[in-house]
DNA sequence: TTGAAAGCGCTAACAA
DNA sequence: TTGTTAGCGCTTTCAA
């Protein structure tokens, strides 16, 4: 910056003001100084400048993976809003229990960054506390944490009409499957699975518990062995709502390998509505993981500005259903034996 | 830090020491240093530290998208690699030319960090000059630049193994469906068009330009026109080599709408292996961005640490055909009328 | 093995 | 409107 100042024949304090768009410079010295500026390549040093501003134009964030149609969805949209406020964006990235631990005990986010944007995990009282006294706004997305600023879909009210959806076709049982082992993402699991129970209940339908299944998401084996025990159970199912469309896609590939047909024997559900949802033309409920980053990254930026407002906002996006052709009426039911034909 | 020090009864400077992890600290003394900072939940200002050091522990990485599977899964690769060295990562999402144009015009990395991942990018000499006087490492990833460190994909063996597969099962007549509009990509897909070209070359096959269509990427209607045109030939095709896995399944998507069965009637394979690929039991060309976003890491580690060596490294990585079940010997051919049976 | 002091590149308060 | 000066929180000599 002293070259900058040098070559422009000022002080570094109007470099500074000039660069940093302060209206307290006169045109001519303003040019002059862009000019030398440009010359020498200068860009300001984030470092020297938050050092003593305090503010880092940084933000944070700290999520269970970057390969997933969800985070990447979100983070775009959340690098798009924070790109307009000119701060950059830092990712930390936490697969499992070693590295939370790690990230947990040396917060290194601490001083280097103006917010943190905390996605997907399901937090221990403990771990939320440590985040307290961060000393920087700390947005939770995609769960809710009480006391503290959270971006989500509604979860439940997805799955309520989801399920709803099934039922309105005529089904009565309706299995859910869920995921079980993706840590970190069971905060909407638990959800779904409530909204779908409220469906069931709603209609005065009974909680099955054999209705419910689980298989690791992605997995084709273990969806078969999820499809496998709902098709072994004395009265099957007719229609299945799966936790995510990953989930819904693996259960329609083992039916179809099966011979059975979906949507003519089964009706499948999905949940995220993600690309793979359109090749299988699959019925789902959309989220939009774009919005949500977008909407994190706004109200990170809101809290940064003032730390007050806020504090305690819930933002809680909307869902819907997009109906496809994995849903149809249950099949006519087979002849009753103890019902003479007519 | 003043505060540590206070409370352990030392200097700055041996607090300093003691937090780097420096030998010259005795033992007592570091005890107590590493008691008063967990006490006090201190964590090291990066941005002071790199002020006086002129290293950041910050890696930046210049991307056009989070939202694919590959670059998902390349950062998650990368993020690996830089957490275990203790460095950071910023992402810098480059979605279009206006974006694309303000980063090189600002460079707002320079100075910022201590590396810089170009990934993906089809540069403008001009934009490659711009970066050779960054003063930090630049590592191209998924293109070759020539004197600059490049990791990426054999795209040409890929593509030539892909066809060849194709070849070996008899086919004669193999389109190749291109993405288009896909800016930044554009250099792997020049590449795979040449691999395909290079096997019906060595085949002593023709060259024919109409078996060479384009669609934009993910696009259900933009691959049916592709397919459109390439049924729409005097000889169509008996097999289609997809540049992506998702034009494949789009492909397959058209065919299988028509009542064109795959493989029997029409042959396809795709290139990623991504797991929609599995989904549709694809034959494809796999890569593993998950290994490029590694292999970039290191390379740019290494380079952060000794800036003159392997300054021009080249870093290829290996492909292999997945044969699935999208795959088979042509249908046999009509009967041709010129020759009498037997 | 430890401490004192200088200074990294910038911004902010104050003076001119 | 501009310049001078102090100091942000560290690391790094250099001296002890």
């Amino acid at each position: 910056m002293a070259d900058v100042a040098e070559r422009a024949g000022v002080s570094t304090s109007t470099v500074s003001r000039t660069l940093r768009g302060l209206s307290t410079v006169s045109p001519e010295v303003r040019a002059r100084v862009e000019q030398a500026a440009r010359e020498l390549d200068f860009a300001v040093s984030r470092h020297a400048a938050s050092l003593v501003t305090g503010r880092t134009r940084n933000v944070a964030v700290l999520v269970p993976t970057l390969s997933s149609w969800f985070m990447g969805t979100a983070l775009s949209g959340l690098a798009r809003v924070l790109r307009a406020a000119g701060m950059e964006l830092t990712v930390y990235v936490i697969p499992g229990m070693a590295e939370r631990t790690a990230f947990f005990e040396h917060l290194p986010a601490r001083r280097n960054a103006d917010a943190l944007l905390v996605f997907s995990f399901d937090l221990t009282d403990e771990e939320t506390a440590r985040l307290d006294d961060l000393a920087m706004p700390v947005v939770y997305v995609s769960q809710h944490v009480d006391g503290r600023p959270s971006v989500y879909v509604d979860d439940v009210a997805g799955a309520l009409h989801g399920t709803r959806h099934l039922l309105n076709l005529g089904h009565r049982r309706i299995a859910y499957v869920r995921t079980e082992g993706a840590c970190g993402f069971s905060f909407s699991s638990q959800e779904r699975l409530v909204g779908y129970r409220q469906a069931l209940a709603e209609a005065g339908l009974p909680l099955d518990d054999d209705l419910v299944v689980a298989t690791p998401a992605g997995d084709k084996r273990g969806a078969a062995e999820a499809v496998g025990r709902l098709l072994g159970l004395r009265e099957p199912p007719t229609a299945v709502f799966a936790e995510q469309d990953e989930v819904a896609v693996a259960v329609i590939w083992t039916l179809r390998a099966t011979r059975i047909e979906v949507p003519g024997q089964m009706s499948v559900v999905g949940f995220d509505d993600q690309p793979v949802a359109q090749w299988f033309d699959l019925t789902t409920v959309a989220q939009s993981p774009s919005r949500i980053g977008q909407e994190a990254g706004e109200l990170a930026l809101s809290l940064i500005d003032d730390p007050g407002a806020e504090r305690e906002r819930h933002l809680v996006l909307p869902t819907h259903v997009i109906p496809r052709t994995t849903t149809a009426p249950p099949p006519a039911p087979r002849a009753e034996p103890q019902l003479p034909p007519d």
